[in-house]
DNA sequence: GTATCATATGCACATAAGCGCACATGAACA
DNA sequence: TGTTCATGTGCGCTTATGTGCATATGATAC
């Protein structure tokens, strides 16, 4: 019985907005770029993604200093709905994350990560 | 944010449990027809339906001296999609429940439940 | 009215979860 | 090889969550 904690793993403000960004970003994401766009401290980032990577709701990858997470949809049709479900939620509630994600992408170069963790975010 | 309470409702086990009979039975069950199904105490079932009436996906309505709850699929797209993931669950966890539920539905007279609280639960 | 019975809840307890801090890891690059 | 820096984690703390027991509620039916 697999299925509970993939809701549990949903069910947490912070991961939710995680799993949000990742699938409206449609690419892979690094934590920096995370921490950016949620506004919280790295570990924070890291321990609630290790919690999605369990679940295989999200995947990663090594890119020079950086680790990239992405959504993993290619799992079975129960996550397959699950990620609609996500998909459909208004995006009234995460739209100063998305906004600050936007700015924090535009800071990419060659569309890569180049900056990494800034001392004081980005500029609101 | 109401969304992520969703996600938690259906992050507990029983919960997951309680919600799948409704979805598959297709009609309002009692209380103590899910506590046979489940094989777990009155309190327990109860309480758990309290959280899962809270978020919107159960209903309630009474008839004589039982309380009847079902699933409530009027919510927005949401609530359907995550109601359509959770029909998506392969029914091998939930086989047994299924089993007993038949069972118990089986000793209702004229589609109504009758028979209320068994001392020790429906034969296996 | 009063007894009955399905359902609800207050309380105490054990466990789990999230967070902040400090520190560890480990890959990249000089 | 040693430094840098993105990312991970152990620890202590606080709060949330699930459960069992006993008891309460409140509608029904006599």
């Amino acid at each position: 019985m697999q299925y509970e904690r993939i809701f549990k793993a949903l069910s947490d403000k912070t991961r939710l907005r995680i799993l949000y960004v990742l699938l409206k970003a449609g690419k892979a994401l690094c934590i920096c770029e995370i921490m950016d766009a949620l506004q919280l401290a790295h570990y924070n980032i890291s321990r609630h993604m290790k919690d999605l990577k369990v679940t295989g709701l999200v995947n990663e990858k090594r890119v020079g200093k950086f680790i990239f997470y992405a959504l993993d949809d290619s799992g079975n049709r129960f996550i397959k709905d699950i990620i609609k479900a996500v998909d459909s939620i208004p995006g009234n509630d995460f739209r100063d994350d998305m906004g600050r994600l936007k700015k924090r992408l535009s800071l990419r170069e060659d569309n890569k990560c180049v900056i990494g963790i800034l001392k004081n975010g980005i500029s609101k």
